[in-house]
DNA sequence: CGCCGCGTTGAACTCTCTCAACGTGTGTGG
DNA sequence: CCACACACGTTGAGAGAGTTCAACGCGGCG
């Protein structure tokens, strides 16, 4: 009973942990113990390490995957070879969605940031959960529909607002989002720059005059503490 | 037989009219013949005149819409007092699924830029069919899945490409979609600006720069004809 | 027929990008 | 374990693109 790879060392208990796994997914949240088993079977786990590319542009990708822990950054690369990040998942997020809705090539790459346990789903299989299981569908109905809105608002955050407004809102989100006012970003600031469309250069500054300001105060390369977070809500 | 408006005037011929419609529903395609009769029994065809607010931000919008005819424009007003075209949205396309999927305020507006047909669904109606019938769930994935496409490729656009890329784009984007290089702007200049996010002015400078260069050809206030498409594929 | 809003044009301003140089830290290989 | 290298991050100065403010012509809806 040695398998090769990583997660999967014996035979009932490696199906009963993944089970476990499965059954945190949000996803599949709401499914019977029989219906999170016949998944738990398809399944195929992965330890990935940092750095590693999951797939790229022009890649016909034919997995859902799912993040248990780690984090995976989805970007896009334009035209004029300018990055674009889109988005960051964290755990219990899935990405390759688009390939099971309607299989074409991509047109986004994905990397993960750290080591990182992620589960793959064959598109097929998938594809037979979301029409058997209309919770599964609904689900996955409310995180595109979520994600839709906070895309919508990333669009008029781009022409609405100037750089020190997408810069301070950006921070006061990561402070809901964590409950806390002192937080480490989740990605480079590089990274960050180009998710808010931003030059690093412009980042830096801003984030330099929000210091002179008493607003924020910057720690390391990645530590964040909001001191002002009312005067970064007024932009 | 002579309905008012299209709607619940007579008995059967009335219904079986509002099955025609229905049957014609992208979302609903791949029904039987039962399901779709089930659905014409609970919706509600409506004809709007022109300028009508559908909702508005902050309203609770208790219906999934359905254009049969007509224009309806979707936007956002930020913060700042900016108005945002989100989409633009025609036959057989529908709004409100948000309400459906999570019921919570509207952030943006819906009016109507035609006097359009549109039928209204109940949510609690829809999430029914949501649930019952996979292949509703699935078509609205799709549905979702290609939106929130066009809405990722908007934001590497607002940052990857200047104003006459974008306006360029856009008018190519409008060509491909209607197969022809003459045609009729979906929205004023005004909202087409704001769609991709720049001022009234940059927006009729670009124009009228692609008009000095013979790219396009403007005639009245909506009609453009393209006259160099490839000048303008290469921004 | 009149009016309001759309669209256009002009000129000045401001914000961000670009280019460049320098400091830092992180990961790697000796 | 240390040294080096490369990518990240910061700071400065300059240029360019889009916005803003203002005025005016025009057209469509009431």
């Amino acid at each position: 009973m040695d398998h090769h790879h990583g997660c999967e060392s014996g035979g009932d208990g490696a199906h009963a942990e993944l089970e476990a796994l499965v059954a945190k997914v949000p996803l599949f949240a709401g499914l019977t113990h029989e219906q999170i088993s016949e998944i738990a079977s398809r399944v195929r786990p992965r330890v990935v390490p940092r750095n590693q590319q999951l797939y790229g542009a022009g890649d016909i990708n034919p997995y859902l995957r799912i993040i248990h822990t780690g984090t995976v950054k989805v970007y896009r690369i334009t035209e004029s070879g300018h990055e674009q990040v889109i988005r960051v998942l964290g755990s219990g997020d899935f990405l390759g969605e688009k390939a099971v809705i309607s299989p074409s090539a991509s047109d986004h790459f994905a990397v993960t940031l750290d080591e990182s346990e992620i589960c793959s789903l064959d598109h097929e299989d998938m594809r037979s959960y979301l029409l058997r299981y209309p919770s599964v569908a609904f689900t996955m109905l409310e995180t595109l529909s979520a994600r839709l809105g906070t895309t919508e608002e990333q669009v008029s955050a781009m022409t609405g607002e100037d750089a020190a407004g997408r810069v301070a809102a950006y921070l006061v989100g990561l402070a809901d989002e964590y409950h806390r006012s002192s937080f480490l970003l989740p990605i480079s600031k590089k990274d960050v720059a180009s998710y808010l469309g931003l030059t690093p250069e412009t980042l830096s500054r801003r984030l330099a005059a929000f210091e002179d300001n008493g607003w924020i105060h910057l720690h390391g390369s990645r530590r964040v503490d909001l001191l002002d977070i009312e005067a970064l809500r007024l932009v």
